[in-house]
DNA sequence: CACAGTCCATACCGTAGCGTATGGAAAGGT
DNA sequence: ACCTTTCCATACGCTACGGTATGGACTGTG
């Protein structure tokens, strides 16, 4: 009687499944193909159900921002939080985990988003806040490892400028075994 | 009477016009917003022109490619080329130029290419062979300063990430002294 | 002067995309 | 039964853009 049989009946969508669906424009085809029209086809609506969740494109742009923003400063600060005396392999797994190429969708959104920094100026402001708490975190593993300060903000600097850089580059053929000179850059930065 | 005043009457546009006009869009707006109407207007002339020079937007995208190529693959050879002896300080010659933000427009040229890549495979080629150059420079200079094989790829694939993901993030506030930072960083990477 | 080649303007077609207006179906309350 | 709210479809106008067709102005050459 009281059986709800999963009123699936009805699409309804709400705002994340917007989000999360232009999430994934982002990671494959970049800020600048983020389409409201293309998003709706995505999704198999069309766009007056967009513009009932939205206002306009700006606001869906705003809400993918802001989404991101949150769930990469949840993520840096569950990867660099470490037990005490731990900190020297919270350093190494937070490096190995950020410039391994096993997180490629997490990749492509970040590289996507940070190209739309360019032109947005809202999108400048998350990826600042971004990388400030991602400085921030390794500055505490360093400094918890009894670095000086200026040091540990060095190595921090170098760490993420690293692992950003590798991250977005293509290594192709370079080198026989990439992942033996990973192992040797991630203690070369850590120690 | 043989006074030939100047004849800027015409325009007299040519293709290398077109392709710089273009690379400054590129710098400015990326890749996605390299168009052909855009482009003439900022040339001021009308697509008319463009359709003379070039076969059609693929065909301006192609030499834009060639030419960003041919000209960081000069540069990187230029800047890492050293006497003998003078490795050392020519590595950290190149940590310098390139991580400096003094490059801002190239900088914004290299990261608007490395987004083209993500969607383009004439540019993803592209930027692997100026990839793979820049790390053959650092390499041999790693090499000629008397470092074993491995050590050597090491430290060239350090100090390529490093640089270019630095280049590409917004230190913003995050240290007081950013250039102490740098040097620090720098000569831990090079030697 | 006539002619051909060079470089560009104008006009046009087709498509993609944003935003709006409006209607309509489903669900729940009264 | 009726009405309101929620969620979506359809249709429309507008702009931007790629590509083509065509003509026209200017230049050098015979």
């Amino acid at each position: 009687m009281e059986n709800k049989p999963a009123k699936v009946s009805r699409v309804m969508l709400d705002r994340d499944a917007w989000i999360r669906g232009a999430i994934a424009i982002l990671a494959e085809h970049g800020a600048e193909r983020l389409r409201v029209e293309g998003l709706a086809k995505r999704l198999g609506v069309t766009k007056g159900s967009f513009y009932w969740h939205f206002k306009d494109r700006r606001d869906l742009q705003s809400a993918v921002l802001e989404f991101w923003k949150d769930g990469r400063i949840r993520d840096i600060r569950k990867q660099t939080q470490a037990a005490p005396g731990a900190e020297a392999e919270a350093l190494l797994h937070t490096i190995e985990v950020y410039s391994s190429a096993r997180n490629r969708k997490g990749i492509a959104i970040e590289a996507a988003v940070r190209d739309w920094a360019r032109r947005d100026p809202q999108a400048v402001a998350v990826v600042e806040e971004v990388d400030a708490e991602r400085l921030r975190c390794a500055f505490r593993l360093f400094l918890a490892c009894g670095l000086p300060n200026e040091e540990a903000q060095a190595r921090s600097l170098l760490l993420y400028a690293y692992v950003f850089g590798v991250s977005l580059m293509r290594p192709g053929n370079f080198a026989g075994d990439l992942a033996s000179l990973r192992a040797w850059i991630a203690t070369h930065i850590a120690r």
